[in-house]
RNA sequence: GCCGAGGUGGCGGAAUCGGCAGACGCGACGGACUUAAAAUCCGUUGCCCGCAAGGGCGUAGGGGUUCGACCCCCCUCCUCGGCACCA
């Protein structure tokens, strides 16, 4: 009698004896080529839900798949720890965001454990742990030495509900935080900023890393490189000034006819002469009290206000009027622009509303030399622009440029929209910023052995959200570590993003105390071989990693500058076709699944609700189909010996070559779909060739001495997909174990391929009949054979045969008149 | 507005190179087993006409290239993602 598959007790079983053997436990080899396989890991906010596994689940089944390939796979996992959540779980339930944060790992250990997943336990990582983040602060401080970190007064995206200031990339293109979706604001405050912009070409380059070109396409939009020119322009009544000005289009420098700044620009307050002073400060105002999406609005008519003020353009010494309007960002260039009417929409528009010139300065092909009636603002010829004239404008937005720069007025000069990476938060639960205020000294690092700088354990958590660091006395008030004198310490902590930036690395040496890694264990692991996540990392975390590695190979600490070899971004689950999100009450959890129907079917099934990359509708339809299916292949392999010889008879040469080709041809596909991480037709292949085995099983293939190969295949394949399972039938049919130290099947192409072949028929592209030939057969012979098919004839009879065409292997297509 | 991904049965999806559209699974329908149900097993299942043989239509819509188009080209519509007054 064959038992009934009971996944709760299997599994429960071989993880206890994965785990106690050591199984996934790996080290430095000579023998095998290493592989690391990482996934992100998770943030812990709590319970893992199913969108957790579907990230982690399809993710294991390929490191699986390289491990019975024979390599030596790295597959570590940690926890993301330190942030905001813990926060407001200590300010709302009254816990110290260290237990919340400690009682979620261990919740979400559990949960990880029962996915049945090849992770090396020993090597996780926590990063709110002292050993962990000590590290996160020493790197800090390399950054700082080497000039990378430093502190300004800048005006920052502040989120009133997270109560702290937020990086460029933590807020949505709709500003809202990335995390609360609160609306953000802005706020002048000191802070910290790595420079992640020096890097900003280099992040541009994804020639050395195989990445999807999505991400890099959204990598390329976010970092916005923009070439052009620097142009200086006088200010009228002001020798000793000079403002400069940033634009893609030097040709149009001739068209100049105002000049648009900020209203923050701090030279506005210099500039405005007294009569216009009070519509400038209504004006600023204003636009102080808007919000940035009202203020970036593009549907928005364009307004602004004179300053009483002229610049002066050097080209052609003319005086020009100086503007103040809210469609001037002063974080973009220099927070000032040269306005050109005649050669851009928004100047025109503004010129327009305000009365202002509009000469030509780029000539359409054909132009009458009369006025526009809109911007032109393709190429032409420059007119009116002195020496240039006659002057092609692409050429001449370098020619414009040189001459600039020739006369010291300015040149050419590539501007970026990505900023520097704000990491500053005002917050408790996140790594020390190691710095130390000294009225005599000014800023001190805090010196690498006075290491970790620890958060105090008997913070108060406000309900106000104000830092309660900032208000701990015996953290804030310290001694300078150079002159010994008071000094106060820096109360704000590091965005976690950091932490994540180099977690990579900790995982080749979890446990090494000299450094944040044992450099020739990260030789001999890094850099990752395949990364997988969510693409909704690609402008936050993916960046900031890939930022942080350059900033530490130059730094002489590691000697590869991408992280992250190979990328593969997992879609999105969602559920009611919305995001999941505990605020919606849609989180579906996957304990409920795996009690009822066991690891391996949730697993399996998270694979074939399709494409990985694409995601998808969480619904728990099909998910029966899938056990349905394990349960079939568990009656089909333990059932083998209860039936040997019962059919009596020896297989045919036919049946036999049926068996085994189909066998090797599963193996073929298998294998190719899991270098793929096509999961859905993996599983759809082993589906088959099971719906094939079970009815091969009533004939007499079964006898077949290759009927062990077939059944023996199909447990090394569902390995991977379904390791509990796979392990229970590879040990039960009198195999050593385990099943997961086996080579993968290899397939004999010689087998695979067909003797016999069905061509499909076609008269004029429609498919006719189906005629089954032997695969060597020559073109002439198919096309001789097709025209004289019963089927055919009709529809060729009284016709002129035309032409025939032979798809080698697949069709004949007889066109007739 | 710009850039990118996508749109295939009742549903999830398959079709690796321009060559059988709908693999595999879910659901539905019919049957077997059962006192009955569940489970399991067998069969049918894109739409339309037809008793059938068979025929026609069909991959968001329209046009094109080709012997042949889900696949390539042009236009339009819809969904999702990124960027967006970026000078």
């Amino acid at each position: 009698m064959v038992p009934d598959y009971k996944p709760q007790d299997i599994e429960q079983k071989w993880q206890a004896k994965w785990a106690e053997d050591e199984l996934y436990r790996v080290g430095e080899s000579d023998e095998k080529p290493k592989w690391y396989f990482l996934t992100m890991f998770p943030y812990t906010s709590g319970d893992l839900h199913i969108g957790h596994w579907y990230a982690e689940a399809p993710a294991d089944t390929a490191a699986r798949f390289k491990r019975m390939q024979g390599y030596n796979v790295l597959r570590p996992i940690g926890f993301d720890a330190f942030g905001l959540p813990a926060e407001n779980a200590a300010i709302k339930r009254n816990i110290h965001p260290f237990t919340w944060t400690i009682q979620n790992v261990e919740n979400m250990r559990r949960q990880l454990r029962s996915l049945g997943a090849t992770y090396d336990w020993s090597r996780e990582v926590v990063t709110c742990l002292p050993e962990y983040y000590k590290w996160t602060e020493w790197f800090f401080l390399q950054f700082y030495k080497a000039g990378l970190a430093y502190r300004a007064k800048a005006p920052a995206n502040w989120c009133p509900k997270c109560q702290t200031v937020l990086a460029n990339e933590q807020v949505t293109a709709q500003g809202l935080c990335e995390r609360c979706e609160s609306l953000v604001t802005k706020r002048d405050l000191e802070q910290w900023f790595l420079r992640i912009t020096n890097y900003a070409d280099e992040l541009l380059d994804h020639s050395k890393i195989q990445w999807p070109e999505r991400i890099g396409l959204m990598q390329k939009n976010w970092i916005g490189r923009s070439e052009g020119a620097e142009i200086s322009f006088g200010i009228d009544g002001y020798p000793d000034e000079d403002i400069r000005v940033f634009t893609t289009r030097p040709d149009t420098v001739y068209g100049v006819t105002f000049m648009v700044f900020a209203p923050e620009h701090p030279l506005i307050e210099r500039l405005t002469t007294p009569d216009h002073r009070p519509a400038v400060e209504a004006y600023v105002a204003e636009t102080r009290r808007q919000s940035e999406i009202e203020r970036q609005s593009t549907e928005k008519e364009k307004t602004g206000v004179f300053t009483g003020a002229y610049a002066i353009n050097r080209l052609n010494g003319e005086k020009v009027p100086i503007f103040i309007a809210d469609y001037v960002l002063l974080s973009y260039g220099t927070g000032a622009v040269m306005a050109v009417p005649a050669h851009d929409t928004r100047d025109f528009a503004f010129a327009k509303k305000y009365g202002l010139p509009i000469p030509v300065v780029i000539a359409p092909e054909g132009w009458s030399g009369g006025p526009l009636d809109e911007a032109y603002t393709e190429a032409g010829t420059m007119v009116n622009s002195g020496l240039f004239d006659g002057t092609p404008s692409v050429e001449g937005k370098k020619k414009v440029a040189e001459y600039l720069k020739d006369k010291g007025w300015g040149g050419p000069t590539v501007n970026y929209r990505l900023r520097d990476w704000l990491i500053s938060r005002q917050r408790y639960w996140g790594a020390p910023i190691p710095i130390v205020y000294c009225d005599h000294c000014g800023i001190v690092p805090v010196p690498e052995d006075q290491l970790p700088v620890l958060l105090p354990e008997d913070a108060e958590f406000r309900p106000t959200g104000e830092s309660p660091l900032k208000y701990h006395e015996a953290f804030v008030n310290t001694t300078c570590p150079t002159c010994g004198g008071p000094a106060k310490r820096e109360s704000d902590t590091m965005d976690t993003f950091i932490c994540s930036s180099w977690y990579f690395l900790r995982y080749a040496s979890p446990d090494y105390d000299k450094g944040p890694f044992d450099p020739a264990k990260v030789k001999y692991w890094l850099p990752v071989d395949q990364y997988t996540g969510g693409a909704e990392h690609a402008c936050m975390h993916l960046l900031y990693a890939r930022f942080f590695t350059m900033a530490l190979r130059d730094l002489g600490l590691m000697d590869f500058g991408e992280p992250f070899t190979r990328l593969f971004n997992q879609g999105l689950i969602i559920a009611d076709s919305r995001k999941m999100s505990k605020s919606r009450g849609n989180v579906i959890n996957p304990d409920l699944y795996v009690q009822e129907m066991g690891a391996d079917t949730v697993r399996a099934y998270l694979m074939f609700i399709g494409p990985w990359d694409q995601g998808g509708d969480w619904n728990d339809n099909g998910i029966s189909g899938m056990h349905r299916f394990l349960n079939r292949v568990w009656n089909l392999v333990l059932s083998d010996e209860d039936l040997r010889g019962k059919y009596l008879g020896e297989a045919s040469e036919a049946e036999v070559r049926a068996l085994r080709r189909l066998t090797h041809r599963t193996v073929k596909k298998v294998a190719e779909d899991l270098e793929r991480f096509r999961f859905n037709t993996m599983l759809a292949a082993l589906m088959e060739f099971t719906n094939y085995l079970a009815k091969a099983r009533e004939t007499a293939a079964a006898n077949s001495p290759y009927w062990k190969e077939a059944i023996d295949s199909l447990i090394l394949m569902l390995a991977p997909a379904a390791p509990h399972v796979a392990e229970e039938l590879w040990t039960s049919t009198g195999h050593e174990y385990s099943v997961h130290n086996q080579r993968f099947p290899v397939w004999d192409e010689a087998l695979v391929k067909e003797e016999e072949i069905t061509l499909v028929v076609q008269v004029n592209g429609k498919v006719r009949d189906r005629i089954v030939v032997p695969a060597s057969i020559g073109e002439e012979e198919v096309k001789a054979q097709a025209r004289q098919l019963e089927r055919v004839q009709p529809f060729i009879h009284g016709r002129e045969v035309r032409n025939i065409f032979y798809v080698k292997g697949r069709l004949v297509n007889i066109v007739v008149s």
